[in-house]
DNA sequence: TTAAATTAAGACAAGAAAGTCTGAATAGCA
DNA sequence: TGCTATTCAGACTTTCTTGTCTTAATTTAA
């Protein structure tokens, strides 16, 4: 099982984060990502297509194609493509998995549970993918 | 999907808070369980069946049998019967599903993503589940 | 204009998680 | 003793997620 997010939603991730290390208006192929990110490749192709209906990437087809970002890095943010791919239900649901999180009778976690939530927005919201770009520049993602 | 927890642990963990709620020693059958949490019938038992291996709970067969509590309400943890049921790597995982969080080369998100764990963490180890068992006293939960 | 490289679209398959069913074992009770 | 209510064990089914495959459409460039 994969923590608080798909795994499609993960990859997602990822991809967009490399895609962010490129210059703006490069464009890189599934074949290239699938490479070095280790996303298996029509999965990959599938998420990469989805995000571009939501507006988040651009492609292109034929030789030469492939995908970019659709605006400039420091403008994503992670919550974008979580919320493109998983949705943002995970900021209202109880980690107990209770049915309703009516607030007129809270649990003693109630409080605590609705602070981490948040927080994890603010990660989300923080954070832009030209910054989790960085990552990529790890040696293990070098060429 | 569920957030952060397996179905099969969110129900064990309102079971065991609905149990918590009983006088130490009382019984409970699955039927009982099943009607005021909803939970499906079989599933619960397999899942109350894992958790008396498990120790947290014990039971007894045949009429006036059921499952209780294998220790005092206050002493057990809902971090205890998420380790039972999920196990803790949750504790461990990158929220955006890279492979390896060595820690050599953190990214952005690194520290502020461990803190949160680390807060999770700390809110399931210092709730137990008699506290929880209020939660069983909202009015959509009585008889 | 043809060939090659790419994305697009969607059906299909495999695997995992969630849920169901059946029969056996056990315990209480008349 | 037998009857009934319950847990126990495990196979089975269904549903959801993840991953694969095939064919079409588009673009570039020889
Ligand atoms: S009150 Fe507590 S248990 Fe109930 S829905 Fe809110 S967080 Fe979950
Ligand atoms: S460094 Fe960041 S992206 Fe990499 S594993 Fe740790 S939290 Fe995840």
């Amino acid at each position: 099982m994969s923590i608080l997010f798909s795994r499609e939603c993960e990859y997602a991730l990822q991809a967009v984060s490399y895609l962010a290390l490129k210059p703006a208006g490069e464009l890189t192929s599934i074949k290239d990502l699938t490479k070095k990110l280790r996303i298996p490749y029509h999965f990959l192709a599938k998420i990469l297509q989805r995000l571009v209906g939501k507006g988040l990437l651009i492609s292109q087809k034929g030789p030469s194609g492939g995908f970019g970002l659709a605006a400039p890095a420091e403008s994503i943010t992670l919550f974008h493509v979580v919320d493109a791919v998983d949705g943002s239900d995970f900021l209202h649901r109880c980690v107990m998995g209770f049915p309703e999180c009516s607030g007129k009778h809270p649990c003693a976690v109630h409080g605590t549970w609705g602070d981490l939530r948040e927080k994890v927005y603010q990660m989300l919201v923080n954070q832009n993918v030209a910054q989790t770009a960085q990552e990529m520049r790890k040696p293990e993602y070098r060429d």
